[in-house]
DNA sequence: TTTATTTGTGCAATCGATTGCATATTATAA
DNA sequence: TTATAATATGCAATCGATTGCACAAATAAA
């Protein structure tokens, strides 16, 4: 296990935490070094169209001098807005939201806004304290995921009434009249069994989990249109419900080979399921795709090293946060406006490889 | 690709941000209510021992009736700190480092600060930008994992001599002196060599990277270290030199192939290259672990869903994230004392898997 | 009963930047 | 030359919570 070994004074010297009588150079000590007032730096700082240009070049030049850095704090408190914003997601810990956070980082920092993190571990108390925390750091607006658990939306709907920009994504509800971005689910769920349709199967085993979270319904239904739209008839008990981890993947094959039912094809709406059912077939010599071709969904990194390559769903997690976060400044900028809450849906994509590709080889 | 698809007015109801006369209620208000001052509001709050238990509970009641939120913005200006602590790393986006980051956050919440999250892409001076913005927005101290092409740590510097506590992880250099917490790469790559070893293999191929970053020559050092002890002569010809990403795995293994060598093992010092090379191998048919023992590093998720799993050296990124955040803290708190940086060595673990045990199949 | 403590609150300044309004200066129009 | 407008800057209040100091009331000690 992981031990902490601590080594003191490697080629690191005593070091006194001097806190530097250096104070920090606030507006008023460039004022008084050019004999004006703060208010005229403020100005200059803000480029105000009513300051000089000689005033402003010299407040700008005095501030380098000083090596001023503005305190933000002062400006947010003033203001009313912190350029902070909020972020829940249930984990960071997880390649798809990680990804999401990313996309939203790239459009707020460009914007000089600064994302404030913080994960609800998929638990409803949790999440309200953060949801809290980030309240009380006076983030100008939050983006959220909301967990698998969650069922009660008061503290999102609160936050709507005191007119705090709020956006969903990925993790939606209808409960909650705000922007929200998603992902086209249920197109996805059609692309990747019709591919499989394609491939010359017939007989696809479904696995998807039926709890209160839209996605995994919205998949069905696509599974569920491509089989109609293809002339193939549904069968119920080539469907399997599970948690859809790895374990769970490997479990419903498991069933699944026990029932000596015939199928060509797996469409797992998840990539972690996906990867359970690929171990058990292995195990019973059952050639991917040959026997039986294989999609997963989510395109988790880790679904191109598998052997065979893992044909999935990509969701373009970045673009969601991309996404989410136009939105976001949309509503923030809309401020007294008529505002209509929108719902952006992006489009999938399935990514072809080798687990699912029957011809050519 | 991913388009954005705009409908509008699904099931949500046309919206008026309403700022709501509601306006926050501050401790005035509070006070106001219960004809007492602003400061023994404040002082109650805190739960300050000089103002009488009765008086507190009015006051946490009416705070709880008015649903008053603090502002933490103006605490943290007339406090001089904001409870807010910033993390810099090169990405968020890879399973180590966010799994880093909740580490931290998990100490983090705990203490009641709060974590903002910034990327350095790996460029020096998007890392400047990124650490001035977050010292503008006030954060307590910083949280860095440098960027691979960082060469100058002026800005570092700068802080402590600021006295703004600043503790490095996984990516250091000792050109700062302050805490850090890193792993002991030297001891994963010993025993990883050590475990191909006591496998049977004596023939054993390193891919490293010998740039500037300190953990590709420490493990390579424990590389080197176990050879030695276990009288197994070193061949310089055994080791390649690449970036480390998938592609360049595959193409040192297929030079290795090329070369005709003999060789028996791999130990990669990344996974990722590892499963490049895992890639090759299997297309010339060679038998893994049979024919050639392979090991990887950092035990990313993935590396438990190659075929076969991949033996991988665990770096413990949620515990590294822990160990530097406490380290964090005591900086913080030993404010104004003495303070010695400490270096916070974590133990790695060799993850057995089916891709070098050679024994027992 | 008087003096010294303790206890509980209030007063007012402060953190640093912003901003509505007032004012001084200069330029333009009448 | 005087009235008017434009330009540039200053004044002072404000955002909301914290905190050193003052002070009154209550309690204890003399």
């Amino acid at each position: 296990m992981a031990e902490h070994n601590l080594f003191y004074g490697f080629n690191f010297d005593i070091c006194i935490l001097q806190k530097m009588n250096s104070k920090k150079t606030t507006i008023h000590d460039i004022a008084k070094e050019l004999k004006i007032t703060a208010s005229t730096v403020s100005r200059a700082l803000n480029n105000n169209p009513r300051i000089s240009e000689a005033t402003k070049k010299a407040v700008l030049g005095m501030a380098k001098d000083l090596n001023y850095q503005p305190n933000n704090l002062a400006a947010a408190l003033r203001k009313g807005k912190s350029q902070l914003i909020g972020v829940i997601v249930p984990t960071i810990n997880r390649s798809f939201f990680s990804s999401v956070i990313r996309g939203i980082e790239e459009v707020a920092n460009n914007l000089n806004y600064r994302v404030i993190v913080s994960q609800s571990n998929e638990d409803i108390d949790n999440e309200i304290a953060t949801l809290n925390a980030l309240l009380n750091a006076r983030v100008d607006g939050v983006l959220v995921s909301i967990g698998k658990n969650t069922n009660r939306f008061e503290h999102y709907n609160n936050l709507i009434e005191k007119g705090i920009p709020l956006v969903l994504f990925d993790r939606t509800t209808n409960e909650i009249s705000t922007s929200q971005v998603v992902i086209d689910d249920y197109l996805g769920g059609y692309l990747a069994t019709e591919h499989l349709i394609k491939q010359g199967c017939n007989k696809i085993v479904h696995f998807t989990n039926l709890k209160q979270v839209n996605i995994y319904k919205e998949r069905y239904r696509g599974y569920l249109e491509a089989l109609k739209d293809n002339g193939i008839p549904f069968n119920q008990s080539l469907v399997y419900e599970s948690n859809m981890q790895l374990v769970d993947g490997r479990e419903s094959a498991e069933k699944l080979l026990a029932s000596k039912q015939e199928f060509d094809a797996i469409f797992s709406a998840s990539d972690y399921a996906a990867v359970g059912a690929m171990q058990v077939l292995k195990e019973n010599n059952i050639k991917i795709p040959f026997d039986v071709a294989l999609v997963g969904f989510s395109n988790e990194p880790f679904t191109s090293f598998t052997d065979p390559p893992l044909t999935s769903v990509s969701q373009f997690p970045i673009e969601m946060g991309q996404a989410a976060a136009e939105s976001f400044f949309e509503i923030l900028n809309s401020k007294k406006k008529k505002f209509i809450p929108q719902k952006t849906v992006l489009q999938p994509e399935l990514i072809i490889r080798d687990s699912s590709l029957k011809e050519g080889t």
